[in-house]
DNA sequence: GGGTCATGACGTCGTGCGAT
DNA sequence: ATCGCACGACGTCATGACCC
C-alpha cells in the first residue's frame, strides 16, 4: 500500500521501552504510565482510535488508569481526558521536538545489548561483567544511545552489585575486552563518559540464544540476586529459562551462558528448593513461576530467607552518605577560603572510614 | 562530587574430578 | 546425568590515602 503524498503520516511501532511500559505499565505511577504513553503514541501518528484500543486492552497494565477512569467516570469522560492528553502531548512535542535520530542510537544500544546476550561470559568474573555490561546497556537506553554519562556508583546500584569497586574492576575488563570505552573522567556535577560498543575482533564462539520474550520481569539488582542468595549466575540462568517458551536441560544453558553445567545445576538445585524452577521427566528445567507479580513475591520471600533483603538499600545508602559528606566538606572548604569559619580550614578530606578500634568493635 | 590504588579478612563461587 | 568434595580464584566489605 503506497503511501501517498498527503495523507495522514503512517504510525510507527513505540519504542522498545514504550511497549514495555504499555505492557507493564508503572508499578507506582500509572497516571505516569498513561500520560507518558499518550505523548509516545503521538509521537508514533497512533490515531485517537488506535490509542484508545490499545490502552483498554486488559494485557496492558500500562492503560491501567484510562480503564479505572473509563469505569469511575464513564466512556465520555475518558475519551474526554484522553483528547486532553493528546493536546498537550501536541504541545510538549511541538515544545520539546524529538531527538531525530534517538531511536537509531537507541538500536544501536539494542544491538550491542543483543551481541552480549549471544556470547558466553566465561569463568568467575564473567557473569559479573555481564551484569554491569546489562546495567550500562539500560543506562544507555535512558540516555537514548550508547554514549552516556555514570558513575561508577550508579553502575553498582544499576548491577546490583556489592561495592563500586567490583564494578570498577569490570569496566576494566570491558574496556580490555573492547565493550566500553571511557570518553570523559567525572566531574563534580557528573559520572564517567562511556562509550558502549561492539567489540571488533570475534571474541569466539557466538552461542544461537533461544527466541522468546526479550524482556523479563526480573532484574539483576533484586536483593534475592545478591552474593549468597542466588547470584548473578542465577539470574543469568533464570533469565535464560524465562526467555525460552520450550524448557531447557543443564548443558544446554550452561554452553549458552558459557559456565560449566555443574554450576549450572548448582543454581537449580537451589532454585528447584526455593520454588523458583521444576524440572522435568526428560531432565529438562523450566520456570514454576513466570509472571511479574509471581516472580516478585516469590524473589522478595527469597531474599528474605537467605538474608540479603535490603542489601541494595545499604548500598544506595552509603553512596548517598558518601555524596553528603563530600557536599558538607565542600561547603566547608568554600567556606574557609571566604575566611568565614574561625579557625581556619577544615583538617583533611573527609574519610569514609573510622579506626581500627571501632572496627573491631563493630565486629 | 567522582576516581584510583592498596590492603586484608572472609567466604562464596566456579570448576575439575571421581564415584554412582 | 548427577552429585559430593576439595580447592583456588576472586568478589565483597571495610578502610585509608591521595588526586582532579
Amino acid at each position: 500500500m503506497a503511501h501517498e503524498v498527503g495523507d495522514p503520516p503512517q504510525r510507527t511501532p513505540l519504542s522498545r521501552e514504550m511497549q514495555d511500559r504499555l505492557r507493564h505499565g508503572i508499578e507506582d505511577d500509572p497516571h505516569k504510565a498513561y500520560r507518558t504513553l499518550v505523548t509516545s503514541m503521538v509521537q508514533h501518528h497512533w490515531t485517537e482510535q488506535q490509542m484508545r484500543e490499545a490502552l483498554l486492552d486488559p494485557e496492558h497494565r500500562g492503560g491501567w488508569w484510562y480503564r479505572r477512569l473509563a469505569e469511575r467516570n464513564g466512556g465520555p469522560a475518558a475519551t474526554g481526558d484522553l483528547r486532553y492528553r493528546i493536546e498537550s502531548a501536541r504541545k510538549f512535542i511541538a515544545a520539546n521536538p524529538p531527538v531525530v535520530d534517538r531511536q537509531s542510537a537507541s538500536e544501536k544500544v539494542a544491538q550491542i545489548h543483543a551481541s552480549a546476550e549471544a556470547r558466553p561470559w566465561k569463568g568467575r568474573t564473567g557473569t559479573t561483567d555481564r551484569l554491569v555490561l546489562d546495567a550500562l546497556c539500560r543506562l544507555a537506553q535512558k540516555a537514548g544511545g550508547p554514549v552516556l554519562r555514570a558513575s561508577l556508583r550508579q553502575i553498582t546500584e544499576e548491577a546490583g552489585l556489592g561495592s563500586a569497586d567490583t564494578a570498577h574492576r569490570a569496566t576494566r575488563r570491558l574496556i580490555d575486552a573492547g565493550w566500553l570505552k571511557k570518553t570523559h573522567d567525572s566531574t563534580d556535577t557528573t559520572g564517567t563518559g562511556w562509550t558502549l560498543r561492539k567489540p571488533t575482533e570475534d571474541t569466539g564462539t557466538v552461542v544461537r540464544l533461544f527466541s522468546g520474550a526479550e524482556t523479563v520481569p526480573i532484574s539483576s539488582a533484586h536483593d534475592a540476586f545478591r552474593r549468597g542468595a542466588l547470584g548473578g549466575t542465577g539470574y543469568r540462568v533464570l533469565r535464560l529459562l524465562l526467555m525460552t517458551d520450550d524448557p531447557a536441560s543443564a548443558r544446554v544453558i550452561a554452553e549458552a551462558l558459557g559456565v560449566t553445567d555443574r554450576t549450572v545445576r548448582t543454581r537449580l538445585g537451589e532454585m528447584h528448593g526455593l520454588g523458583l524452577v521444576e524440572r522435568l521427566d526428560d531432565g529438562t528445567w523450566r520456570p514454576l513461576v513466570t509472571d511479574a507479580e509471581g516472580l516478585a513475591r516469590r524473589l522478595d520471600a527469597v531474599a528474605k530467607f537467605r538474608r540479603t533483603a535490603g542489601r541494595g538499600e545499604k548500598v544506595r545508602e552509603r553512596h548517598d552518605k558518601a555524596r553528603e559528606m563530600w557536599l558538607d566538606w565542600a561547603s566547608d572548604q568554600r567556606r574557609s577560603r571566604l575566611g568565614v569559619i574561625a579557625g581556619g580550614r577544615p583538617q583533611g578530606r573527609p574519610v569514609k572510614s573510622n579506626t581500627q578500634e571501632q572496627r573491631r568493635a563493630a565486629r
